[in-house]
DNA sequence: GCTGAAAAGCGGCTGGC
DNA sequence: GCCAGCCGCTTTTCAGC
């Protein structure tokens, strides 16, 4: 029942999760398993559900991306949370949604190109049925920006997909 | 001086943001070239600094880390910044730490395996000095969580490596 | 900047331990 | 769970357009 994730387990992840496009020869030889071994590992942990995805990140400087800002919603009466959620998440400029405790009830990331766009955003989310107020944040310098967990052995237990 | 994404590049990066290992004969097919022309357009990108990085994303609650939070810190003083985020930074649990206009000086995003766990990470971080007050929201769920942004063609300038 | 072909490298599979 | 070997597929390189 209890799955575990060893020692060479936790040096897969934390070289894919620096290297993604790594390939299979490559994690071989830094494990010392044959390659067979950790195509193997990696499929099971897919398999799993531990690794969970791949992708390429884009630098948004490079693409004019030059807004970055947290943004606190408000969102009154939660019967209205369902559909604020969807109509945010479908929104391309909106990278993060979290609901959260504290000031607000949900919390974003954005990216936008500039003010204007950021302007026009802002209009669009107010506009939301529910949304009562928000409060943005730009960021003026990003220092560290990663999903990468620390990974060390550790044992797993079954988890239903569809609690996720 | 100015070079340029197009529709295909657009479309490149679109597919290795959401697949991150997509083979390059599998991209070919897409876009409708051969996979040596597929190649050297990544290349490119590559080079150019717009496809920054892959990565490999783990399931943070198969790894038991149960609590993301958005933590805003007060740092007082600026020359204290530096070190600050020096010390912030090199914390696995720190995510996220950008430096923001509007309350707080600064904005994390943390992921921790419990409650117990957190509180002993916001005693390390109010330890660092400069910091006189944090204000934590623990995220209750996550609804969307990406780093992909739109592509669309545009002209890139050059941009200089150290400014970023 | 693209194609196509050849060579090299990689990944999936099988059998054995 | 691991390894080695085989074989098909993928990637790289290069000549030509």
């Amino acid at each position: 029942m209890a799955n575990r994730i060893d020692e060479i387990d936790a040096t897969i992840l934390e070289l894919l999760q620096e290297r993604g496009r790594m390939k299979r020869s490559a994690v071989a030889e830094v494990v010392g398993l044959s390659v067979s071994a950790v195509s193997e590992r990696m499929r099971k942990l897919e398999d799993r559900g531990v690794l969970e995805s791949y992708h390429a990140v884009v630098d948004p400087k490079r693409l004019h991306f030059d807004i970055t800002a947290i943004i606190r919603v408000s969102v009154d009466g939660s019967e209205h949370y369902p559909a604020f959620v969807e109509q945010a998440s479908s929104m391309d400029e909106v990278l993060e949604l979290h609901s959260i405790t504290g000031d607000g009830s949900h919390v974003m990331k954005v990216r936008t190109k500039n003010t204007t766009t950021l302007e026009r955003f802002l209009s669009r989310v107010q506009g939301i049925s529910g949304v009562s107020s928000t409060s943005t944040s730009i960021v003026l310098s990003t220092f560290k920006e990663t999903r990468a967990l620390p990974t060390e052995p550790m044992d797993l237990f079954e988890y239903d997909e569809d609690d996720a």
